[in-house]
DNA sequence: ATATATTTCAAACAATTATTTGAATCTGTA
DNA sequence: TACAGATTCAAATAATTGTTTGAAATATAT
């Protein structure tokens, strides 16, 4: 529990910007959540911009490292897809309420700005290229670049829904809770369509 | 050309909204754009808070009259879907850069507030009523209510994708356009992942 | 133990910004 | 024309907030 004044102020900063974004954040808050002084803040990272930069890619990388669970690169295309789904929407149930980073993504999404591109960088490229391949091996073979492109957005485009919509979610499904039930059952739906999806593409170019 | 300030204001104020959120944008900016004094906010909507809710609401119903065109409620489901899935994938090519609207939902997504309410009443609920309605029609009658979500979930989810994560698109594939011919395979791509998903459900109801 | 560097803190600073105010101007009406 | 209400405007207000400052406290190394 000795953690410096600089960690303490990373480790409280996430949740507030996460929750109330860059601008309508004040430094005030996360030093008094902290139990720092405001200066504190400026004395370590310069300015608020860059500390919100730093507490970002501080717990990018932090939730990297617990998340290297063994990537099983041997198995099947199909299960590694079902495997990066269940990842993804996993996130829901196993974060419960917080997401930060996902709320961070969102917010950059709203209004990119310089910790858009860290992101990309961080986790965002590196999880679309794993995709890729794994789609480029479930297609045909004389797939071009553009379609397996689609595929991959589409798997990504039904993830994210669930992970960013949740305001829309729960005022359009009230009563829909996406516990640990529903969390398998997601993993399911979204992995058959992808799935079919691909059989469809296998089907329509063998008829070419 | 004989618009009120009230108008002038209202016009004024969604794309710097849009472009900058709620917080960011000063109201001195709005007023500016619209050659107007900064009082006049004040005086025409109270506050800034009622004056952004009272701008969204007002391009809602405008843009709703606009896309007001028939709806051809007699053709098929799939047609159906088809052509909601090109409605709103259309969006990007012709609102062009602006996708005001959008913008404002992804920022109410991030960081939820009274806006987002009217916006789920105005048009997202209006939507989804109807895209439940097409796939109930398209999937086995003896799908249950949970899985008629999911496949309505799926389908808005990639569409949402492209109208969203454009920052992350952009970062990702450079060379990725959403051109007039982009636009077309997207709609096709989709409406065939769709159908692909509904036909293997059907498959699977039949074995059972 | 002393000197040096680092870190903390309360206070001040400077800039921004939503909102109010009260006079001036315009608009329609009798 | 003259009057009443609505609208516009420049200026003032009040509150917030990121940043700076310089002294005090703490740690580090000689």
């Amino acid at each position: 529990m000795s953690s410096t004044t600089k960690e303490k102020l990373l480790n409280s900063a996430l949740d507030i910007f996460a929750e109330s974004g860059f601008k309508s954040t004040t430094v005030q808050q996360i030093a008094s959540r902290a139990g720092a002084n405001i200066s504190a803040i400026n004395y370590h990272f310069g300015n608020k911009a860059n500390f919100y930069a730093e507490a970002v890619v501080h717990h990018i990388k932090q939730s990297i490292l617990n998340n290297q669970d063994g990537d099983e690169e041997s198995s099947s295309p199909e299960s590694r897809l079902r495997n990066l789904i269940k990842q993804r929407i996993t996130i829901i149930s196993k974060d419960k309420p917080p997401m930060f980073i996902e709320k961070i993504l969102m917010q950059e999404m709203a209004n990119p700005g310089p910790v858009m591109d860290k992101m990309v960088e961080h986790f965002i490229r590196p999880e679309f290229n794993k995709l890729t391949e794994i789609m480029e091996e479930l297609l045909p073979d004389d797939c071009t670049e553009s379609e397996i492109r689609r595929h991959s957005f589409s798997v990504i485009g039904q993830c994210n829904f669930y992970l960013h919509a949740q305001p829309i979610l729960s005022r359009i499904c009230p009563n829909f809770e996406i516990n640990q039930n529903e969390t398998e059952q997601l993993v399911d739906h979204i992995t058959s369509v992808c799935l079919a999806a691909v059989a469809a593409e296998h089907e329509k170019h063998r008829k070419i």
